[in-house]
Formats: structure tokens, sequence, C-alpha cells
DNA sequence: GAAAAGTAAATCGTATACGAAATAACCCTA
DNA sequence: TAGGGTTATTTCGTATACGATTTACTTTTC
């Protein structure tokens, strides 16, 4: 019977926090000074996909909390990118839709990331494994009630 | 010639982001109030399994810059989970080594990652598969040349 | 052996992220 | 219809994370 592998580089947690942020250094590079960030760039998906959203829509779409797409979406819409309307028939909501320059923005940043990804010469393969297995991780994650740990006994 | 599939949830760059963010919840949940969170885990990982370290050192095996690596450490530091001392042979380094009490938090925190692990009921074969791609993945996005996005032309 | 070049950490400014609490608007019941 | 409960978003406090710059110390070069 194999021992668990508990060494960090074999964690799956890890993993995922380290490619996250290898994309991240890479998307920062990509974007560079054009305003555009990995995480606005995933808004402009979900709104471009789904048309008009409130923001816990948008919340539950990308994974992301809706404290913290609030200050992002007013600055994505001060630069045009979305519209930011209360909605009439409920004050409390607030829709987002993507406007013209989000749109054009998307459009070309979906092309720089399309064309990055397929210069990474991953298989394609396995690639779309690792998405499916990501997938099923994350809704796992997600419904767990994780152990807690406890240190009350130290000083 | 079936095409790309650029949905976002189909992205590897986006699950990548998403399955992070739902780890990093569950740690936060995991690990509440005792003052540990998740990269500060990473990092005690690393120091038990390699011995003293510079900064530099720590920042290559937890691929974290060491900006983001240094107030880090200061913290673990006052939290007597890690000393940090001057290297005398070279006053620029920092040596960083686990203390004692940062080896029972690692210990009981190791503890609860694994159990919570286990508890996702994940296919083994699939995490390993998973995971060798997501090094794989990792490497390649690290030594790729992003194409770069150019909105210069933008209003 | 002093200025130049290089290197290790830390600091600065900005951008996400989260949970908890506050705010504002809606809904429901007595 | 006046509260009381619920819900959507925002604000607040804290924790990462990065690139660019600065600081402090070493090494190299002339």
């Amino acid at each position: 019977m194999k021992d668990v592998d508990t060494t960090l580089t074999n964690l799956l947690c890890f993993n995922a926090y380290s490619l996250h942020r290898a994309f991240g250094r890479y998307y920062q590079a990509a974007f560079g000074e054009t305003g555009l960030t990995y995480p606005k760039f995933v808004i402009l998906m979900v709104l471009d996909a789904s048309g008009p959203l409130t923001v816990s829509e948008v919340s539950a779409r990308a994974g992301v909390e809706p404290n913290t797409l609030s200050p992002l979406l007013k600055k994505m819409a001060s630069f045009d990118l979305i519209t930011r309307t209360r909605a009439q028939e409920d004050e409390r909501r607030v829709v987002l839709e993507i406007a013209d320059k989000g749109r054009t923005v998307l459009e070309r940043a979906r092309g720089v990331v399309l064309q990055g990804f397929a210069a990474l010469g991953l298989d394609p393969i396995a690639v779309e494994q690792a998405v499916t297995f990501m997938q099923e991780a994350r809704e796992a994650v997600e419904a767990a009630d994780p152990p807690r740990l406890n240190l009350d006994d130290l000083t």
C-alpha cells in the first residue's frame, strides 16, 4: 500500500494556486498598460455570453463574490466597457451590460488569449481532460464542509 | 474540423482561476481564526521540506514573488512560526527556518488538509493526472512570451 | 581601492479577493 | 400601513499578489 504523497508539489490545491498565479503574471504581461486585467476579461466574457445580468448573476457565473465585483464593475463602467444601471422594477438590483467599447476590447483580448494559449503547445485532449477534472474538483470543494483547524491549546 | 471552444468555462485559465478561489474560500473556512492562511501553510511546507532557505529560495519553491513574501515572512516570524535572521556571510540575505511552533501548526494543518482532501472523494488517478498536467501547463505558461494586447487606437 | 555593476530584500502603488457588517429597497403580515 | 424580515449591493477591514523602484550590501573592474 503506497503512502499518500504529501509533498507540496503534488497537492492539487498547490498546483491550482501555482498555475493560477503563473497565468496571472502571463496576462498581466499580455494586457500590459491597457487597463484590462484577467478578472475584467472574465466579466466581459460573462456579459458577452449571457446578455444583461445583475451583480449576483455575474458573481455566480464568474465564481467571484459580489463584494469583489462591486468596485470592479464601477471601474469598468467608468472606462465605458460596460453600462451599469439600477433596475426600475427593483431598485436594489444593478443591471450590467457590455458596451460597444467593451465588445471591441473583448474581441481583441479574446484573440490574444486564444493565440497565446495555442502557442503554449499543450495537448488538446489533455487540456480537455484537465478542464473537466478541474470543474468536478471545484464543485466538490465548494460543496465540502472543511474540517476545522484548532490551535486553541497553543500559546 | 471542430471549432475551438472559446466558452469561458472551457478555458484552462478560467478553471485554474476558479478552482484556486474555491480552494481559497475552503481553506479560509478550515483555518478560520487561527491566523494561518493557505499561503502561510505553503511557506511552512516549503521550509519544513527543505530546511533553512533565503527569501529568494522560498520564492522559487513556492512560485511567489519575493516582494509578496517579504511582509508575509515578517508576520510569520512575529507569530513565532519561523525564525528570520540575516546571514553573516552575506548581509543581504535573510535566512528563514521553521520554528517549533511552526512545526506543530504545520503538522495539524497538514492533517486537516489531507483529511479534507480525502473527504472530497476525488479519483486518485484523475488527481495525479491533473497534477502532472498542471505542472506542465505552469511551466509552459512561465516559459511563454505572451502576445500583447494593443488598444492604442481606441478612444 | 574607489566607482561601477550586480544582487537580495524591502517598500510603494495598484489590483484582486474574502467575510462581516452596513445600507437600501422590497415584501409580508398583523 | 407600520413594522419586521428578506434580499441586493456596497462598504469596511484584512490578506495576498504583482511590477517597478529603492535600499543595502557584494563583487567586479579599472
